[in-house]
DNA sequence: TGTACATCAGTGAACGCGCGTTCACTGATGTAC
DNA sequence: TGTACATCAGTGAACGCGCGTTCACTGATGTAC
């Protein structure tokens, strides 16, 4: 049974990957996370060493746990027989993901995938660890056909649509636009 | 004849097109830039009305300036007989436009792109339009050949692409990773 | 050409504010006897 | 079962600091006569 402190260090943590994903790391505030995680901020150093520390472990939980939404709509879809790479691209380059990125509950390699690179110590290793983790699952899902590099275009791929698509949310066709690229990965990468 | 004012206007801006493009757009402080641009920081409010405005015209800045920066390479590989969109590509994933975005002189769509979605007013409109414009771009580059889904495929994976590479530099053999991407993006699109 | 004044570009001290962090404290829960 | 104390989880005031912004000022340059 997990005790009250631990329920809530992970509600604090829930509540901090979620205004990650959704705001980027800049956005998270100690008094913020705490103050919507039901709480006051000084109670935050009993849970955690520093900032740093929460944002790190927050990006780790965000990356495991935006996997679930996804896995919704892809079980959905092997369902109807569809192969599980096939089915995961198509829940990933989904409406339904490009607004659940609004909500902090879509991918947060595409959510965070350009700042990634200028982060430091624990926020770094958490995000070399998280666009490790995006290649290996493709290849896994792929049940190991594809190449690492393969799974390295297709994950570029992927993130950067989500980003365009995010972006330019408001012009254009971006549901057609969605359609496009995964027919294009589909018809290339889904072997 | 630029008078000198404008000169220095110009020369902050130089100054904050590459911090936000090395740094992202939070890093851009005003007393930073002025102290960079060999200036104090009171005098700021004579050339831009508030950070903002500085902050969205650094982006456009950035957008126009960095072409040059490709420009260079594609250049020289259109003299050995390529197409342009070929170039271009070839130039966007290569290891030095790798490097250069890790001094600001890289695209400001893949250095910045995961944050575009969370601006608001004129940054926002800014990155609206950085975003447009490499598409167009890439229209442009194909002589028209391209539809505009199909350059949105193209922008978003080179785009991700460009910052899965920034990501994990240095763990395993990125510039394989880069040649596969061109590879498969060369065979699918460079007509 | 020389003097008197206006304009210009930039300086640097000061402001209000929000942030991460610290810490003395409180009230609830658990433990000893 | 009841009392006395210890431990625990969280509170909220306070801190130092850096930020964007304001503003009175300065020294150099341009203009009028």
């Amino acid at each position: 049974m997990q005790s009250k402190k631990e329920a809530t260090r992970q509600r604090i943590l829930e509540t901090a990957a979620k205004i990650i994903s959704r705001d980027g790391f800049e956005a998270l505030g100690v008094a913020d996370v705490m103050k919507q995680a039901g709480l006051t901020h000084g109670g935050f150093y009993a849970h955690f060493p520093n900032r740093d520390a929460l944002v790190a472990e927050a990006l780790d939980y965000a990356r495991k746990s935006s996997a679930n939404t996804i896995a919704l709509a892809v079980v959905q879809q092997l369902e109807q027989g569809a192969k599980p790479l096939t089915a995961y691209i198509e829940a990933y380059l989904s409406d339904a993901h490009v607004q659940a990125s609004f909500q902090g509950e879509g991918c947060p390699v595409a959510a965070l995938g350009s700042e990634f690179s200028r982060q430091e110590n624990a926020i770094k290793t958490e995000a070399v660890k998280a666009s490790q983790a995006f290649i290996e699952k493709l290849i896994a899902l792929s049940d190991q056909k594809l190449t690492r590099a393969n799974a390295f275009v297709l994950a570029g791929s992927l993130i950067g649509t989500l980003q365009l698509a995010r972006s330019l949310k408001d012009q254009g066709d971006i549901t057609g636009y969605l359609a496009a690229t995964k027919h294009h990965l589909l018809s290339t990468f889904s072997l």
